[in-house]
DNA sequence: AATAATAACTGGTAATGACCACATGACAAC
DNA sequence: GTTGTCATGTGGTCATTACCAGTTATTATT
């Protein structure tokens, strides 16, 4: 990690300066609770306007890293808080966090009419046909989750199976090759009880205790793109999430 | 609302125009995905300085209020997303935006030693004593939640059970006669079933599957301030949450 | 009529300079 | 010794100016 401002780079200089001061984070060269430099110094030493100097700072205390506490000064974060800056997440990027390998199955891939209730919330029109996925999430080779997911593409965008065992994640998929970025979504948890299907499939009784969750996901231009209802097994899930105000 | 800037006003200027934005969003007299006037228009109209429009319109922008799409404008947010801006809420907020009456037996309120593992997550040496707080939470007079809540207060500070029955919850106790803010939490939600005793005060079956929600508070310093363990009757809780990034 | 260049928007980044509000430690007055 | 004052350092707010980078409608060209 170059430890200067490049001055006529494409990369914004106050997107270098956070990159530079995240690195010393996560390096340990500042330890928690411990202050940073304050913005008079960064604006000389890294020869930029104290203008940056503050929305690289912005930046990175949005994404937790950093504090400020008025008339005292910047100080990093406690440990604990840098871990997950990213509160809307794939599956796939879930366990790799945990140290989980994640893993799927097919089970189905089609355009098919979803639920009236379902086109509803996705703003489309009834009688409208989606793209339907099916799959059976595996962490560490163990039925973890049942995931159905309709995803709202237009006429021109399409995503095989060879796209998602490429990828490895629906939202890469997305990301990457049709450009649609999942940015807000609003999500609810609560318990269910599988049925005999379900069960079979996530290897449990019937009857055994699911963790439900569905989850209605916009793009960076607020259309909806995704409804996606997960099944986690009761015994092997547990959803970890970070909340701020 | 008054629709000037005022200028010799101890309110910071940008939040003042965000003000006068927000109520125009929420009086309906800018519809979703209508664009707001450009950041030059609002420079004129309210005889301020570009930055501090850009400051009002980002302060919404993060609130979930607007979006923007460079070259093309500032919109207003569909009107899903204009609901919740909060994420981090207490039990009583959530329930009142869901129109259901909130209520709470207190249970115990005393000082005790609370497992090391909590110790611990709280930042605590072994062995510290600190404020737990037991209820009961109700929902239109059913019981919806077993509350279980650590508090880490100094010497000095003091909750009473008539704090809470007055403020009506924890939170708002915090806040107004402490003030300490809450402002980022770590959060877990997993399926547990019910021991006979919890089956008995949330009147379900010993045995039924119930969320257990765990939650770890930081207040503006990023000083752990509460450990909480909600049971919730499996059969009667949503959790319902936004996600960003 | 279809296409390409362009002008006129939009938001994004950046520098400079100024003043205010809060926290803290040094120091003088008591 | 204690207390109050003040200088100094911190982040917070704001105005002004400039230019860059996408988007879109217009206009000139073919």
């Amino acid at each position: 990690m170059s430890r200067f401002i490049n001055h006529n780079n494409a990369i914004p200089k106050y997107f270098q300066l956070a990159s530079i001061l995240k690195s010393q984070i996560d390096e340990g060269e500042w330890k928690p609770r411990q202050s940073i430099p304050s913005e008079r110094q960064l604006e000389l030493q890294y020869k930029v306007s104290r203008p940056t100097v503050r929305q690289a700072i912005e930046y990175l205390k949005k994404q937790g890293y950093l504090y400020r506490e008025h008339g005292r000064g910047t100080f990093v974060s406690p440990q604990k808080l840098q871990k997950k800056m990213l509160e809307l997440t794939s599956f796939s990027e879930d366990l790799l966090r945990k140290g989980i390998q994640p893993n799927q199955i097919i089970r189905s891939i089609c355009h098919v009419v979803p639920p009236e209730k379902i086109l509803h919330r996705l703003e489309l029109p009834l009688e409208s046909k989606i793209l339907r996925i099916e799959r059976v999430r595996l962490g560490n080779e163990v039925p973890i989750g049942l995931q159905t997911s309709y995803v709202v593409l237009d006429d021109d965008q399409h995503i095989y199976e060879d796209d998602l065992q490429q990828y490895g994640s629906l939202y890469r998929v997305l990301e990457e090759k049709l450009n649609i970025i999942p940015t807000e979504a609003d999500e609810t948890l609560e318990v269910t009880l599988a049925t005999p299907e379900e069960a079979a499939l996530l290897q449990v009784k019937a009857g055994a205790p699911l963790l439900l969750n569905e989850r209605l996901t916009y793009d960076q231009n607020r259309k909806p793109v995704e409804f996606v209802k997960i099944l986690y097994r009761g015994d092997r899930y547990q959803y970890v999430i970070r909340l701020t105000r």
